[in-house]
DNA sequence: CTGAAAGCGCTTACAG
DNA sequence: CTGAAAGCGCTTACAG
């Protein structure tokens, strides 16, 4: 409802605490405390109080609020693109887990540049924010999430590690989850196995990577440098990589994928060179997010545990907040081969 | 930097305008003014000032001074999903608008329950936001918008209008996109077209549906109810709704999709039933999103203009904040067909 | 060009 | 169970 009293389209006199002491003959500090359901105030004033409330259409002014008490409410939230639905999937099990506490989200993208991440954990700190989540920037030092937390920030990790940072992080065993699909191809009899996409320059782009010639290490097989086709990371890019991966010296007969999206798209690219993805060439995605069993051919790929990685670090946060001490530890979760069409024998003899 | 004086692990005392003021010997309201750049104080007392804030680690506490000023520097953002590519879009280019005026904002879904979306509103409120964008959940009654208002919050509508509302709304002109599409199929010769996906219960829905009717009408084409499959607006959906086309009696042999989820979908699931879609069976998409160019096939669809309309809202409400004045009115962005591969002459005679 | 003082709308000890 | 008063950290007239 509108406030009470608001002449034809101007705005009424604002509604404040005192507004309804006033009305009903109490002071301030009895609205304050009947309107928090605190057991301090009798039963009746407390409805009484309750329903003027509502019936004259009082909004709570938090940031009043939030300026003695110097809790907001807030939590930030930011990632490297929410457009990438990996983190898409891990927003929505922060928000879910968020709302149950009813804390308020702010989200930013900050396309690794660290410029932006910092205006952006300024804006939370100059908020009051209570504290943030975020999968850190690429070159991140330890001192920005330091600097945070010594304000009064507390800061959660999800998806990649800062060194040195001594913050609870959450995030899939990359290592062992690309090992998983590198075997997975071995087993199926190829000799020579691309990697295509991610970058040296995070922790996840490192592991995943070691995961990938562990495996293949360990079976005995060589690894030609230029099979490996570095900085893929969406379906546009995946899909340009085709070319290059189809015109590879000694081609490979699989190609194992960064993650969902460039594997994707590198079928899109393979199929529109003629090739059919499944048969003449195997390929593997990471992160089994809700589109890749609906590929064609649907997508071999490791499950990463996105919805209980955006699940379990809301709740640490919580738990921070709530004053309980949370270790500051690396929580993996343990990624899951989910095996489907893009894989297969290889159609050559080797 | 932390805050000076800070021992070890130790939260520092609060650094706040009047530490400031106390260690220059200047009273809080010339550091208040110098902080902001105001030229009411001499240039060297000035950089004085800011100097010796950068140095201890202030931080500007937003809450204090927007509960001096009523205005707090945030933006609500609420959409139906933003694990919807389409607004996804739609919110980089708000965000990249928004940043330029140094606005925060605060993002939610509704999932198109009125619920969410009023609990939102009252969250932004309590807030003390500058203004909202929203893409008004199903069954929005004007009330809920006229009701911001009212209590300071300024609306502009995005993708969807609701009736009643006096703000301004950005959003594509749809029934003239599902024209250009059911056109451009009917100007390939084919006389049996279907239109999947979407809903009556949206402007948006009924606008492209009444496109799609007028080109079969203005062509002099029968449209038979069952050619319509109502309801999916997901990729998910869409591969599902596959099967359900596929097993229709006189079976179309095109289909103008709600959007390109659905037909990124129906392709699939046309593909994995042994159909070739852009040979066998004809598609068109809706939105055209950067997916569209490299699914298998390139995706016939309609461009809608989703930078556009995040750009133009972003920059109405903004102008609406600074106090001028801006017409409720509805922007109709024009959308253009982008033709591909997905469509193609019918393949059987009719 | 600078300072003293009031006030934004809450909550929290402290009295009673 | 309820009230009077101080204070959170800013900004804004108002004086000088």
């Amino acid at each position: 409802m509108p406030q009470s009293g608001a002449g034809e389209g101007e705005l009424a006199q604002k509604i404040k605490l005192s507004t309804i002491a006033d009305a009903l003959g109490v002071s301030t500090a009895t609205v304050s405390l009947a309107l928090r359901d605190s057991p301090l105030v009798a039963g009746l004033t407390r409805e009484r109080i309750k329903e003027h409330a509502r019936a004259i259409g009082y909004i709570y002014n938090r940031r009043a609020a939030s300026l003695r008490t110097s809790r907001s409410g807030i939590v930030g939230v930011v990632v490297h693109d929410i457009m990438n639905p990996f983190f898409a999937e891990i927003l929505r099990s922060i928000e879910s887990e968020l709302d149950r506490s009813r804390q308020t989200f702010i989200l930013s993208n900050h396309y690794d540049q660290l410029e932006k991440q910092r205006t952006f954990i300024d804006t939370l700190l100059q908020l009051g924010a209570d504290g943030v989540i975020m999968s850190p920037a690429i070159g991140t030092p330890p001192e920005d999430i330091v600097m945070a937390e010594e304000n009064g920030l507390p800061a959660v990790l999800i998806a990649r590690t800062v060194e040195g940072a001594e913050v609870p992080v959450f995030r899939g065993d990359d290592a062992y989850g690309t090992g998983l699909a590198t075997n997975h191809l071995i087993s199926l009899g190829h000799r020579r196995i691309s990697m295509i996409g991610g970058t040296d320059q995070t922790s996840t782009g490192r592991d995943r990577f070691q995961g990938y010639m562990t495996a293949m290490e360990n079976a005995g097989l060589e690894v030609k440098p230029h099979w490996r086709i570095p900085g893929p990371r969406t379906k546009q890019a995946g899909f340009e990589a085709a070319s290059q991966f189809l015109a590879l010296k000694d081609r490979p007969t699989a190609a194992c994928c960064w993650n969902d999206l460039v594997a994707i798209g590198l079928m899109n690219g393979i199929a529109r060179a003629g090739l059919v993805p499944g048969v003449d060439i195997s390929v593997t995605g990471y992160d089994d997010l809700e589109e890749a069993a609906i590929a064609t051919p649907a997508l071999t790929t490791v499950w990463n545990g996105q919805r209980e990685v955006g699940r379990r670090a809301a709740s640490a946060l919580l738990d921070k907040l709530n004053g309980q001490s949370v270790r500051p530890s690396q929580e993996l979760i343990r990624p899951e081969l989910h095996v489907r069409q893009s894989t297969g024998k290889p159609r050559e003899r080797v």
